[in-house]
DNA sequence: GTACTCACG
DNA sequence: GACGTACGTGAGTACG
């Protein structure tokens, strides 16, 4: 029975949402154990279709089947009938995220998967059913839904599965009162308070029935309906036919649905026993997975250490990941023509994903050398646009290789897609891109990005580079970089790389972009963190890319003037050092050092970390300085100075661009797992700021002539949100009277009171309250507040006592850590904590950073809102949006607008957490300005 | 490439 | 009872 449908053929056609249904309210809620993923109606799905399964092998088999789905839930009949379904319940919270699972299920199973954007379920059925009967084929509907009976006879019979029953057409005149090709009149006069079909008012089934058997049908009903005896019905069939004939439209299923496949398609098929296996081991299904394994004479897989927001790619034998990877299909785009045909299909398909290759990483100053697009899984182009011969001509500059489009031609084409408002540009680290085409005046908007897709449902349980990403979800190593760049002082630049070997590495990088965001976009609904990816995450992307393109002003002079200041005095501490140590050595080596203190001088409190070397660190140092020695001491001064030179006064020197004079930092949006940003190239978040010396660096970042640094930081955001967090009624009330916070904190621990404060008290107090932050430890406390144990540890448990909601707080943070391998922000973000459960020091690691994840995240879930939320207010304003410190954001401003422009920044920062959370606690905002950083902080 | 140290929130 | 700890980062230097 292969190929042709026809006679002889038996058409099983599953109506899949009322199995979806019928599972969900029939089942306990279940949920995947390793990550709570709610799965109890997919669970019960699996159960009824194995079940079907085995009910349906025997000499009445069918030859083909399959599952058919609601798709959305807007259909063409809410375009007759707004009020069609209108009065259903919104899904149910729990069973959204396992819609998906259900095809991927059905998929599992090999039986063909079945559904069509505006239209119900209901009609393809009654598409599917017609093309069979009319083929001469035979037709069972596995439902018992009554919207389906007008289809049964000629062929066409129902199944309830649940009972076990067929209804056939005796079984439907039994439940409408008349045959079923009449059983659409009944229901357009009896309505369906269900699906909130009107009807005619007062008339139920019995009713309706007996006046379409008195009339014959509907039409001749209405056309007849002032023959009708009774005065209320008459008249209400008179006032209503409207309404009538409506309803009979909203009842009559659609046979004409236009489907892309045909019945051939729905070929009964054998399951592939390791792809129906893994779904059901990915979904942790343990006894349903032997079960099922056990018919199907397979080895059950493990259970247990599934990844929750990986894919299964096997499970989806149509997914993309399961194609293969063939480099020989790629494209390589050479002129107008060949880059029209791929415009074309982005534009058809709406989507495209993007990805440059340029001459370097900085993308403020590389060249674009080559993009590649992809639109489909395993198609993707690569069109070279600056790709040198490798033979420099007689002035040194390589020469363009042949068979490249002009790229102001290429870009010329291409602007329109990259702007397109209707197509999503799809790529990995889009910020990457999106600036280096701004520079080539290309503004690339929408944008998707699958790395931070990867970031805002793994963030904690692997990194977020497409390799990693390739490699676990595509289950395909890329090509790697090297390999055409070679490494080292030997590496050459991309535009040095042949056309050929660049199409294979770059179209697969646009491929494997592609497939990610068809596996990942999907399940960020599923891991419930759509919002955050699309609040906090994507918008992101412009608005920093815009901060980083501004970049800020840096003084060259004042940190070349520093440089030389520092040189000197380290100069002569190291004399001083060498003098006191009797011999020349390397002062910048730890190693060294730590032999002439403990070794050679003889010092006492000498510990070796796991190298063997001792250790040297400033803690050490100080210790021994405090007791009276002097080169520990020097040595202590030379390091800040060593450190302040290299890292910043001359390192930032070399980060000015010589195009623009200023200095661009670049952030990583996936740089902490916590949500907040992390700086590079050079970062700009660890500027010195506490030692007097380290924060005249500050005053190198300046404004321009004219302008105006306006620096505005969250005051104490991370105590605040604890406080709201842990319920701290003490600590809630403090913030709302605007109170100090560590004075108020020591005074309650203390029991001194505010009057007597001494400022030694509130330090004590001022670490505690960090500590906590931090999921304090004794001793950690200990060593920050170099106080004995037992006395950090006295401290520790008068907090608690004092603020019981702490302790409260951390025990749940970490259960709830331990329950589902995750901690979640106020704003949904998820943390993981795969260690949580983890044996030895590591659980001590897990839990603090567990306890610390949701306030610092939260932290950083507002700045991000802010963020986000500031370039439309800023669009009327002299102001730029220069930098971003975790709690604080730089501007700078025409200096006549500087106030305006700060309040308006402080009252979106100040408002950022609303409507999304509403927090006990007010969020307040402190604001400077000034010449440069030092004055403005 | 890893360890150590230290700058920031 | 011992273990070995404050949370989150990036960068420069030494050293094998």
């Amino acid at each position: 029975m292969s190929g042709n449908f026809g006679k002889g053929c038996h058409l099983h056609l599953i109506d899949g949402s009322a199995f979806i249904f019928r599972a969900f309210h029939a089942l306990p809620p279940l949920t995947r154990k390793s990550d709570g993923l709610p799965v109890g109606a997919v669970s019960g799905f699996c159960n009824m279709i194995h079940k079907y399964v085995e009910d349906n092998a025997g000499p009445d088999a069918p030859t083909h089947v399959a599952v058919v789905f609601d798709k959305g839930s807007h259909t063409f009949r809410n375009d007759l009938y707004d009020q069609y379904k209108a009065n259903r319940d919104a899904m149910p919270e729990d069973l959204r995220p396992q819609i998906p699972l259900t095809r991927e299920a059905t998929r599992a199973f090999n039986i063909a998967c079945v559904e069509k954007e505006n239209y119900e379920a209901d009609d393809i059925i009654a598409t599917l059913a017609r093309q069979a009967t009319a083929a001469g084929g035979r037709v069972t509907i596995i439902s018992s839904d009554k919207d389906l009976m007008q289809l049964v006879g000629n062929g066409v019979e129902m199944l309830d599965a649940m009972k076990n029953k067929r209804i056939g057409v005796e079984e439907v005149e039994a439940k409408f009162g008349v045959g079923p090709d009449r059983v659409i009149d009944v229901q357009a006069l009896a309505g369906d308070s269900v699906d909130n079909i009107p009807g005619a008012p007062g008339i139920g089934v019995k009713t309706a029935a007996l006046l379409i058997n008195d009339f014959g049908d509907l039409e001749t009903l209405l056309d007849r309906a002032e023959e009708i005896k009774q005065p209320k019905r008459r008249q209400t069939l008179i006032e209503h036919r409207a309404q009538i004939e409506l309803s009979k439209k909203l009842v009559t299923l659609d046979a004409d649905t236009p489907l892309d496949f045909t019945l051939d398609d729905l070929e009964v098929r054998e399951p592939d026993a390791d792809a129906l296996l893994g779904f059901l081991a990915q979904m942790e299904f343990r006894t349903l997975t032997k079960r099922i394994a056990d018919s199907l004479g397979a080895e059950p897989p493990v259970i247990g250490d599934t990844n929750p927001a990986g894919a299964n790619p096997s499970a989806e034998p149509d997914a993309p990941a399961n194609q293969p990877f063939d480099p020989e299909a790629y494209e390589c785009v050479r002129d107008a023509q060949a880059l029209q045909v791929w415009i074309d299909r982005a534009n058809a398909r709406g989507w495209v994903a993007v990805d440059t290759e340029t001459t370097g990483l900085d993308e403020m100053r590389c060249d674009l050398v080559g993009i590649s697009l992809s639109v489909e899984p395993g198609q993707a182009c690569y069109i070279p646009l600056a790709h040198k011969t490798g033979e420099g001509d007689l002035f040194g500059a390589d020469a363009l290789a042949e068979g490249q489009m002009p790229l102001e031609q290429a870009l010329e084409m291409l602007k329109p897609l990259l702007q397109d408002p209707a197509v999503m540009k799809i790529g990995q680290n889009m910020k990457y891109d999106a600036k280096v085409l701004a520079r080539y005046g290309v503004q690339v908007a929408p944008i998707d990005d699958t790395m931070l897709m990867s970031y805002a449902m793994n963030a904690g349980l692997h990194g977020h580079s497409m390799d990693t990403l390739s490699e676990r979800y595509l289950e395909h190593d890329p090509i790697p970089i090297k390999s055409l760049l070679g490494s080292g002082k030997s590496a050459i630049t991309f535009d040095r790389v042949p056309i050929d070997e660049a199409v294979k590495y770059a179209a697969e990088d646009a491929d494997i972009t592609l497939r990610l965001a068809q596996l990942f976009k999907p399940q960020l609904h599923r891991a419930r963190v759509t919002t955050v990816y699309e609040t906090m995450e994507r918008p992101l992307v412009p608005v920093l890319a815009q901060m980083e393109m501004h970049g800020i002003k840096v003084d060259r002079d004042t940190l070349s003037r520093m440089s030389n200041a520092f040189a000197q005095k380290m100069a002569a501490l190291e004399a001083e050092i060498h003098e006191l140590a009797g011999e020349t050595f390397n002062v910048g080596s730890p190693k060294q050092l730590g032999e002439i203190l403990f070794d050679k001088m003889g010092l006492e409190g000498g510990k070796r970390g796991k190298t063997g070397a001792y250790a040297t660190g400033a803690d050490v140092l100080e210790d021994l300085a405090a007791e009276g020695h002097d080169l520990p001491a020097r040595v202590l001064d030379w390091r800040q100075l060593s450190k302040l030179k290299s890292t910043y006064t001359d390192a930032l020197q070399d980060h000015i661009n010589p195009d623009t004079g200023r200095v661009h930092t670049s952030y990583v949006i996936t740089g902490a797992i916590t949500g907040r940003l992390s700086s590079t190239d050079p970062n700009l978040q660890n500027i010195p700021v506490r030692s007097e010396e380290g924060r005249r660096i500050r005053e190198a970042f300046v404004a321009e002539e004219g302008k105006v640094l306006l620096s505005l930081d969250y005051s104490q955001i991370e105590l605040r949100i604890l406080a709201h967090i842990a319920r701290i009624d003490a600590l809630k009330e403090a913030f709302r009277q605007g109170q100090d916070i560590h004075a108020m904190t020591a005074s309650e621990m203390f029991d001194v009171p505010m009057a007597d404060m001494t400022p030694e008290i509130r330090r004590q107090a001022k670490a505690i309250n960090f500590g906590v932050i931090y999921g304090i430890s004794g001793f950690g406390l200990a060593r920050n507040l170099r106080i004995p144990r037992s006395e950090a540890q006295g401290f520790i448990d008068r907090y608690f006592e004092r603020f019981p909601g702490i302790k409260d707080y951390m025990d749940a943070t970490v259960a709830f850590a331990k329950e589902h391998g995750y901690v979640q922000t106020l704003f949904g973000r998820r943390i993981h904590t795969p260690e949580i459960s983890a044996k030895g020091p590591r659980a001590g690691f897990a839990k603090r950073a567990a306890i610390n994840a949701p306030i610092q995240g939260t932290a950083a879930d507002i700045i991000r809102r802010a963020m986000v939320r500031l370039p439309p207010v800023l669009a009327g304003l002299p102001a730029k949006m220069l930098l971003q410190v975790h709690d604080e954001l730089i501007f700078e401003v025409e200096e006549a607008a500087a106030d305006e422009v700060s309040e308006a920044v402080r009252a979106v920062m100040e408002g950022a957490a609303s409507p999304a959370v509403h927090l006990d606690v007010p969020l307040v905002v402190d604001a400077g300005q000034g010449a440069n950083w030092a004055q403005a902080h």
